[in-house]
DNA sequence: ATAATAAGTTAGATTGCTCTAACAAAAATA
DNA sequence: TATTTTTGTTAGAGCAATCTAACTTATTAT
C-alpha cells in the first residue's frame, strides 16, 4: 500500500483542496513543515501512482483514485478521535495528535470494530464528517457564527482549523458541540461579537474566533 | 527518540536474550526477515546509541539502558493487546498484529489511559508479564506442560511463541488460560501426551504443541 | 588436523524522504 | 510595461534502511 508519509501527503492535499479544490505546492510547504523541493518530488510520485494530477506550475488535483484514498485515512482519523473521546475520556483537546498517528495503522478489522462500538458515528468529536467505508461522505452546509446578525440564535455545530489551543480556548468558556448561541451585537469597526449562551454573561468573541465556529439556525 | 525500525530490532533483541541473555546476527535475521548485513549494521547503529554492546564475530547484549527502552516497547505491546481483548472484544489470537503497530505510538497519556481503563494489569492476554512504567517485570516461573507427569492436574497459565494459528488451534479444542488440564499418559515414543479438561473426552496433544504450553500446579 | 559449513562482516548499490542552493516561471506591484 | 516578489522547479547532496556479492572468521564434521 501507501507508506506513511504518502498518506500524510494525500490528506494534505485533501485538506487543501476541500475549498478550492485543488492544492499547491507552496501551501502543502507550510501545512506540512516540509521544504517546496521535497513536496515538488513527493507530487511528482503521487501523479506516478495515479493519485494526483500534476502539470508544472500548476496547482495539484485528487484523481478519483487519490480521492478515495486520502477519505479513507480521514475516516481512520475521525473514528480514531471518536473512539478516543467516546470510549477511553479523552477531551477533544486531546485527541488530535494520537489520531494522526493512528490513522496509519493497517488493520480493517480494528477500525471496524471502532465503527462498531461507536454505533456507527456519521460526525467525529469536532463535527466534521466521518466519510463511509467508499470514501463517501455527506456533508452538511453549515454557516460561520461571523456570519450572523444581531438577534439570531444558532446552535454550535462544528469546528474548523481546530487546533488544541482553540479547542482549550472554547473549553474554557464552556462552548461546546450543541451549545445554543444568541448574538446580541456585533462590533462594525473589527468584527468582535456579543453573544449569550449557557445562562452565562454576555461573552465577547473576536472575529478571529468567530470565523472558526460553524453553526446552524437553531430549529424552534 | 527511536525510530519504527529501531524500536522493532531492539525488541527482537530482548525477546532473544529472554533465555540465554545475548542474540546473535543470525537468529535476529531470521526472526526480523531482514538479512544478515542489514541486522548487522543496525547493530553497530544501536551500539552508537549505546543500546546494545556489540563486538565483531561475538552475540549482542542490550545495556541497561537497551533493556529498559525494549521492555517499554513490550509494555505498549502488551497493554495493547489486553486493552483489544477486553476493550474491544477481540480474540487472543487477533492482537498481535495490531499491536505490533500500536506500539510505536508515541503518546504516554495514551498508554497510560489504557492501564487506567483495564485496571492496571499485571498480565497481556498470553500470560505474559507486562512491564511497569519503569520497565521492570516480574516473571513468575512457570514449567511446560511438556514436563509433566501422568497424574499430574496443572493451570494453563500461559503460551510461548505465540502464534495466530497456534492460538487458533487452542481456540479450536476449547484450551485457555485457568484450564485446569489433567495428565493421564504420556507416549515415550514421540512425547505426545493424553490429557483431560473441561469435563471432555480426552485429548491427544503432540510434543509440540506441549512445549509451548505454561503451567502451574493446581492449588488444592 | 583439515576440510566443509555456518555465521558474521565489508563493500557497494538502491530507494524513500529529506535538505540547501540556484534557477525559472507566474503573479503582483510600481 | 517593467520590476519585484512569490511560487515552483532542478540539481545535487545526505541519511536511514534495505539489498546482493564477495570475503573472513568461527564452528562442525571428517
Ligand atoms: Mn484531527
Ligand atoms: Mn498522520
Ligand atoms: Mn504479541
Ligand atoms: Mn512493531
Amino acid at each position: 500500500m501507501h507508506s506513511y508519509t504518502e498518506e500524510n501527503y494525500l490528506k494534505a492535499v485533501f485538506n487543501l483542496s476541500a475549498i478550492k479544490g485543488e492544492a499547491n505546492v507552496n501551501e502543502l510547504s507550510r501545512l506540512l513543515e516540509i521544504k517546496m523541493p521535497t513536496v515538488n518530488s513527493m507530487m511528482k510520485r503521487l501523479a506516478e501512482k495515479g493519485l494526483i494530477v500534476y502539470e508544472s506550475y500548476k496547482p495539484v488535483r485528487l484523481t478519483a483514485k487519490g480521492e478515495k484514498a486520502a477519505a479513507l485515512i480521514i475516516r481512520k482519523h475521525r473514528l480514531t478521535e471518536m473512539f478516543l473521546v467516546e470510549k477511553m475520556d479523552f477531551g477533544w483537546d486531546e485527541v488530535h495528535d494520537i489520531a494522526e498517528q493512528i490513522e496509519h495503522v493497517q488493520s480493517p478489522d480494528f477500525f471496524a470494530k471502532m465503527d462498531e462500538l461507536l454505533g456507527f458515528p456519521k460526525l467525529d468529536p469536532h463535527g466534521s464528517p466521518i466519510p463511509d467505508k467508499n470514501g463517501k461522505m455527506e456533508w452538511t452546509e453549515y454557516h460561520k457564527l461571523n456570519e450572523c446578525k444581531p438577534g439570531d440564535t444558532v446552535v454550535f455545530k462544528a469546528v474548523i482549523h481546530s487546533s488544541d489551543d482553540f479547542l482549550k480556548f472554547l473549553n474554557a468558556r464552556q462552548l461546546r458541540l450543541g451549545t445554543v448561541i444568541k448574538v446580541k451585537s456585533v462590533e462594525s469597526f473589527d468584527g468582535t461579537m456579543t453573544v449569550e449562551y449557557s445562562k452565562r454573561a454576555p461573552e465577547m468573541l473576536s472575529q478571529l474566533v468567530c470565523d472558526r465556529i460553524l453553526v446552524a439556525p437553531k430549529k424552534k
